[in-house]
DNA sequence: GCTCGTATGATTGTATACAATTATACGAGC
DNA sequence: GCTCGTATAATTGTATACAATCATACGAGC
C-alpha cells in the first residue's frame, strides 16, 4: 500500500547495489542491451561509477528475476524471451488476474475502489484526447490497484513480477495499436463487476481481459519484436 | 529434462556462493533457523568456512526467493509465512497445477508418461508397506514429472518455486497423516486422464488435488506449525 | 597445412580492508 | 529518576587485491 510496504522485493533503491539493479533492469527492459548480450561486471561498474561488488550482487538478483542468465565462470547474458514464453505468461496471468479480481471483489477497500473508478474515468478521458503516454501509465496503475486490492501479498508479488517481465513487449503494443479504447472498456467492466460485488463476473472479465490483450498483441506483430522460436518445436502462435 | 537444462535458477551448485545458498535454503526450510531470526553475514560465513562475499550474494538470492528479508543497513531476517500465505499459495497452485495438467495432456512425451505410470504404481506399493519416506519422495517426483511434461519453462519454474516454498509445511503433513493413499488415488486419476488425453478432466482433477491437499493440511493442524496471523485481519482458515 | 599444447590475457570467484551506518552503553544535564 | 547526546562497538556496504578459471593466440610437432 504505502511505500513502507517492504515485501520480498529488492529492498533498497538507494544503495549502490539497488541503483545498479534498478538501472540495469530498466536498461534491459527498455532494450538497451540486446538479447544474449554479455554483461561484463567491470564495464557495467565503470559505466555506473561503482566497483564490481554491488554489480555482482545486482547480477544475482537479476538472474532470479529472470532477466539475465549467469553461467559460472563465464559471464552474464541477457535472457531471451521466446514467443512461447510470452504466450505462457499471458495464459498464466489470465488465470491469476482472474483470481486476483475475485479476491479483490471480496477485499477491496473504499479508497481503492474510488481510485479504481477514478482511474477508469481518467483513462477514458485521455483515450479520447489521444494521450498515449498517460494511457499507458493509467493502464499499469489499474492493474496495480487490482493487485493491491486482492489483499494477498503472495498473489500481488507474482502478478507484479509477471507484469514487469512482459513490459518489454507491452510497452510497444498498447502505445502502437488502437487497443486503448477496448482495453478501457474492459477495465470498466471489471471495475463495475467488483463494485457490484460480483466476484464470478469479475474473475471472468479479468480472465478475458488478459486473453484479449494477448490476442491483440499477436495481431499487432509480436513477430516484429521477437525473433522466431529458439527451439524448432516452438509454438507457431 | 536433463541436468543440462539451465533455467533462470541458481546456476551454480559448486561455487562457494552456490553452496552457501543451497545449504542456507535447506536450513531455513528444515527449520534450523526460527522465523524472524536474524542472519549475520559473518556468523554464517564462519560456520561455512567462507568469507562474507559469497554469503552476501547468497543472501540477495534468498531474498528474491522470499526466504529472507533484507533491511538495508540492518540485517537479514528469516521470512515468516503466515497461514494466509500458505492458503494463498495453495489456491494459486491449484489453478496453476490445473493449467499444468492441461498442457501436460497435450505435450507429454512417451517417456514421461511411462515414468508417471511407474511413479503411481510404486507409490501404491510403498503406501501399502507404510514406507513414508519413499512415499514423500515419489509424491515430489510425481509433481516434478507433471511440471516437466507441461512443456513450459515459465510454468515449470513458477510451480517449482511454490513447491519449494511450502516444503516447510508439506514435509510434516504428508508424513504424519494418512493422506498417502488418498493422494495416490488422486495422482492415479490425473495420470489416467492425461493418458486418455482428457485435458479438461486432468485440469479439474489437478485443481481438486491441490485443494484436497490443502484441506487435509488444515485438518491436521497447520496451526501447530505456524503461529497465529501476524495481522489481526488475517484469514481464520 | 593441420592439430594440439602451452603461454598470455581477460574475466569471474573469493577474501580482505576500509567506509558508512546502526545499535548500545554510558554519563551529563535537568 | 528521566531524557538526551555522545562515544564506542557491531554490522552492513563498498572497494580493492588476489586466486581460479576460461578464451585466445601463437608456435612446435607431425
Amino acid at each position: 500500500m504505502s511505500d513502507f510496504d517492504v515485501r520480498q522485493e529488492v529492498s533498497d533503491k538507494y544503495s549502490l547495489r539497488g541503483r545498479v539493479f534498478h538501472r540495469l533492469r530498466d536498461d534491459i527492459l527498455s532494450g538497451k542491451y540486446a538479447e544474449h548480450e554479455e554483461l561484463k561486471e567491470m564495464a557495467i561498474g565503470e559505466e555506473m561509477g561503482v566497483s564490481r561488488t554491488p554489480v555482482r550482487e545486482a547480477f544475482r538478483q537479476l538472474e532470479l528475476e529472470g532477466l539475465i542468465q549467469i553461467i559460472p565462470n563465464k559471464g552474464a547474458y541477457v535472457t531471451g524471451i521466446t514467443e512461447k514464453d510470452v504466450k505462457d505468461i499471458y495464459m498464466i496471468r489470465s488465470l491469476l488476474e482472474g483470481l486476483c479480481a475475485r479476491w479483490a471483489t471480496e477485499h477491496i477497500t473504499k479508497e481503492q475502489m474510488e481510485e479504481m473508478e477514478e482511474n477508469v474515468y481518467l483513462a477514458e478521458f485521455h483515450a479520447k484526447k489521444g494521450h498515449l503516454e498517460q494511457l499507458a501509465e493509467l493502464d499499469n496503475r489499474f492493474h496495480d490497484i487490482l493487485y493491491e486490492a486482492c489483499d494477498s501479498k503472495i498473489l500481488e508479488h507474482q502478478l507484479k513480477d509477471f507484469h514487469q517481465y512482459v513490459l518489454r513487449v507491452r510497452k510497444k503494443t498498447l502505445a502502437n495499436a488502437n487497443r486503448g479504447p477496448k482495453s478501457n472498456e474492459e477495465h470498466r467492466g471489471i471495475m463495475e463487476a467488483i463494485r457490484s460485488r460480483d466476484a464470478e463476473l469479475a474473475e471472468r472479465l479479468a480472465n478475458r481481459h488478459m486473453i484479449n490483450a494477448y490476442d491483440n498483441m499477436v495481431k499487432n506483430g509480436l513477430h516484429e519484436i521477437y525473433g522466431r522460436e529458439e527451439t524448432p518445436s516452438g509454438d507457431s502462435l
